[in-house]
RNA sequence: GUGAUUGUAGCUCAGUUGGUUAGAGCGCCUGAUUGUGGUUCAGGAGGUCGAGGGUUCGAGCCCCUUCUUUCACCCCA
């Protein structure tokens, strides 16, 4: 049989997991000095647990995992016979693969508030997947990278996220964009436009405004039922440009009637107040009243991150997040409001690695390698061998007896710098030759000789 | 979900209007060199041409179905 992974899943060999790993270290190494605490939680949910947290669409992309045993026995004639697929899912499928990190996190959360002292802080970074057909910067399975606070409405959290996300690009040494905007802001202008219902639409469409333009954004809003009325309303704030101060004036005219747009406008700018004066040096932070974000428990700040540079061809983006008032109050804890981030994993490490801003690895494992003569000798070469690691050097014997010419050309693959050779001679007088490849170099050194200083 | 696109040796790819036994480079194996790799030279192995069906005297090439790759839309990290 061929051997073959499902669609939109990779393997990744040592070379990828080398930089992967960089992009996991140095977003964990922040992380940490910001405070946030590790957990995990496993791979699948509840079906229940996921259904509906992420919108029409992305119920659609949650994988199901089939019941085990006589799974049709759940299913529900009538939905069958009318091909009902949402119905007939729910019988067959109990649990999913998770979608995100953030909704098993408030169910989380929610079992676990008798252990946790709150505002807790947690990061979480494990593959989620998502049954999406892949394409450029889109995986079917891929980590977030997640860091959230939880029990507490304080705009220091977005702050202190914002300069969290500064630092982890700083580090690694990309310049981004982040944008923000405010759910409550885009609810306000869904209800001055009479169509509080429609603000999903409503916020979809002018986020395609870069995209597709005025005109087809309008289009489109028409689509979703606006009506005409309602669109003129709208009409300054797709064409408008100005600076911050200018783009919360116009929302302050705009939202004066609306309680919820009031509220948001203040945290807008109570943030921008708190960022003022701060030195963000990879953030470029822009207040975007076009960003939308489709996940649907979003209820204040939202985020995204974009890479500034125009070398690269991908418009999505790499980080993500926002503040979510009430997301465990559907499994029963309410009061707990929450505000995170994730970092796209994935799509960072494909911007890094087009940009070629992965750091030269000093990621060569092995250090030194034992040629195999046989037996008596690689009795021999193994003392020496538990010497080195005694010492922390990377050492591995080649395990066969093989040809010399077969054991060095493994050397020469694997790119490990230093062969130790060890036959009849050298134990005879408790010497062994030590080969430097990149030099072609041979000396002669005693087993008694101080190994930490040999490699310099 | 919609629309394109791709699949030939381990890898990257040639393969003409359908016509004998499907090729190259790299890699791999063996030897030149029995205790010395990265260079060189000589030789060798390796393919149900993604899978299934069809048209034809004859299919890698044409048609259908399906899977896969990549990309756009939708949506998203």
């Amino acid at each position: 049989m061929k051997p073959s992974i499902p669609k939109g899943t990779r393997d990744f060999g040592p070379a990828e997991m080398v930089k992967r790993n960089y992009i996991f270290d140095t977003i964990k190494v922040v992380f940490k000095k910001y405070g946030f605490l590790p957990i995990e939680t496993p791979s699948m949910e509840q079906l229940s647990t996921l259904m509906g947290k992420y919108g029409e669409e992305g119920d659609k992309l949650i994988f199901k995992i089939l019941n085990s045993g006589k799974y049709l026995d759940g299913v529900d004639e009538t939905a069958y016979s009318n091909k009902d697929v949402k119905k007939l899912t729910v019988g067959i499928a109990e649990k999913a693969l998770r979608y995100d990190l953030t909704v098993p996190f408030a169910r989380f959360v929610v079992m676990h508030q008798n252990e946790l002292s709150f505002p807790f802080r947690r990061y979480q970074i494990q593959p989620v997947w998502r049954a999406d057909k892949p394409q450029k910067g889109r995986y079917r399975e891929f980590y977030q990278c997640d860091a959230d606070v939880i029990g507490s409405d304080s705009l220091l959290n977005e702050l202190d996220l914002m300069e969290l996300m500064n630092e982890v690009f700083s580090n690694l040494n990309l310049n981004v964009t982040l944008l923000i905007n405010n759910r409550k802001v885009l609810a306000g202008i869904a209800e001055v436009l009479d169509a509080s219902d429609k603000m999903i639409d409503i916020t979809v469409a002018i986020d395609k405004l870069d995209k597709i333009g005025i005109d087809k954004v309008k289009e489109e809003l028409r689509v979703k039922g606006l009506t005409e009325d309602a669109i003129e309303k709208l009409s300054p704030l797709l064409s408008f440009t100005g600076d911050t101060a200018e783009k919360v004036a116009l929302l302050k005219s705009m939202l004066s009637n609306s309680e919820i747009g009031c509220k948001g406008i203040e945290e807008i700018e109570k943030l921008f107040d708190l960022t003022s004066g701060l030195n963000f040096s990879h953030l470029n932070i822009q207040l975007d009243l076009t960003l939308a974000r489709g996940l649907n428990y979003y209820t204040g700040a939202i985020f995204e991150v974009k890479v500034n540079e125009p070398a690269i061809n991908f418009a999505g983006s790499i980080c993500g997040g926002g503040r979510y008032d009430d997301l465990t109050g559907i499994f029963g804890l309410k009061g707990m409001s929450g505000v995170g981030i994730s970092f796209g994993a994935d799509r960072i490490y494909d911007v890094l690695d087009e940009l070629k801003l992965f750091p030269a690895e000093a990621s060569q494992s092995t250090k030194v390698l034992m040629v195999n003569f046989g037996e008596v000798e690689s009795n021999y070469a193994l003392t020496i061998l538990r010497k080195l690691r005694a010492h922390n050097i990377a050492a591995e014997i080649y395990p066969d007896p093989a040809k010399l010419k077969k054991q060095f050309a493994y050397a020469d693959n694997r790119a490990i710098p230093y062969v130790v050779i060890a036959g009849s001679d050298e134990i005879a007088n408790n010497t062994f030759v030590l080969k430097n490849m990149s030099s072609g170099e041979q000396k002669t050194i005693s087993i008694n000789d101080d190994f930490q200083t040999i490699f310099n």
